[in-house]
DNA sequence: CGAATTTGACCTGCGC
DNA sequence: GCGCAGGTCAAATTCG
């Protein structure tokens, strides 16, 4: 429990941090957030050195599963190309590379240290990007190789929040729960509903709150959030909104 | 009845 | 090489 918030503060003493070491450090990364619900637009926190991955860790508290905008924007740069940095519990100045031996004590800190171990190969677009294709581009018996070893930007938040899901923008869908080690807490999977779109994301609680809810992003939505629903259902179209994919 | 979720099985990567 | 753990699939089930 307490664990949970000292990391919350020592990690992530302001209410947001973003950490997208190639990305150009001043433009802002986030949108403003429509409805009630705002995160701090801070500037950019960059891990220096230790990698290129882009990975950010935004802290907030949501008391609701009101909308949250804080990531994979279309517009964000992102360099898959080297291992991602995180926080870890440890310091008294915030971020600090983890490496991926470093597996966690605390789940936030597995979490990140499993971030920190995914290491992103040749991905230079939508085009060249076929980690996950399915049998008909990666092969029968290849596939699951294809998929683990091509991996997409990854982007990691905590919040405390009653609800799992928070409400960023995007439909998603369900497709697996897993118990994992040393966690009390299932961690759950979720695939972007948009036809074209191949975002994942991972929600797990942390065991030593459970009301910090651990969210990880994997890949870019190739459409907005606000056209979610009507792409899903007009058919494939990007950028009617304010989004538009890179 | 279609969509979404659940859940057990299966596959892969990694550490020992 | 083996075992463990994470990630995904897909059939079954539930929900609207």
């Amino acid at each position: 429990m307490e664990g949970s918030s000292q990391l919350l503060e020592t990690c992530l003493p302001a209410s947001l941090y973003a950490l997208s070491p190639c990305a150009p450090p001043h433009p802002p990364l986030l949108a403003p957030l429509p409805n009630q619900h705002k995160l701090l637009q801070m500037p950019l926190v960059q891990e220096p050195a230790a990698n290129n991955h882009g990975v950010m860790l935004f802290s907030d508290h949501h008391q609701h599963g009101g909308p949250l905008y804080p990531l994979l924007l279309p517009g964000i740069p992102f360099c898959p190309s080297a291992a991602p940095a995180t926080c870890e519990k440890t310091t008294t100045t915030g971020f600090t590379a983890l490496d991926a031996g470093e597996a966690g004590r605390t789940s936030a800190a597995k979490a990140a240290a499993e971030i920190a171990s995914t290491t992103t190969t040749t991905c230079n677009g939508p085009s060249s990007c076929n980690w996950w294709k399915g049998p008909a581009a990666a092969g029968e018996k290849g596939r699951m190789k294809v998929r683990r070893k091509m991996r997409e930007p990854r982007f990691c938040f905590q919040t405390r929040s009653d609800v799992d899901v928070l409400d960023d923008g995007y439909k998603w869908r369900k497709y697996g729960q897993k118990v994992v080690k040393n966690s009390l807490h299932p961690r759950s999977y979720y695939r972007c509903t948009h036809s074209n779109c191949r975002v994942k994301k991972r929600v797990e609680r942390l065991s030593e709150d459970c009301r910090m809810v651990i969210t990880t992003y994997e890949g870019r939505h190739t459409h907005s959030p606000c056209s979610d629903d009507a792409d899903a259902a007009a058919g494939d179209h990007t950028g009617s909104c304010a989004f538009t994919s890179l």
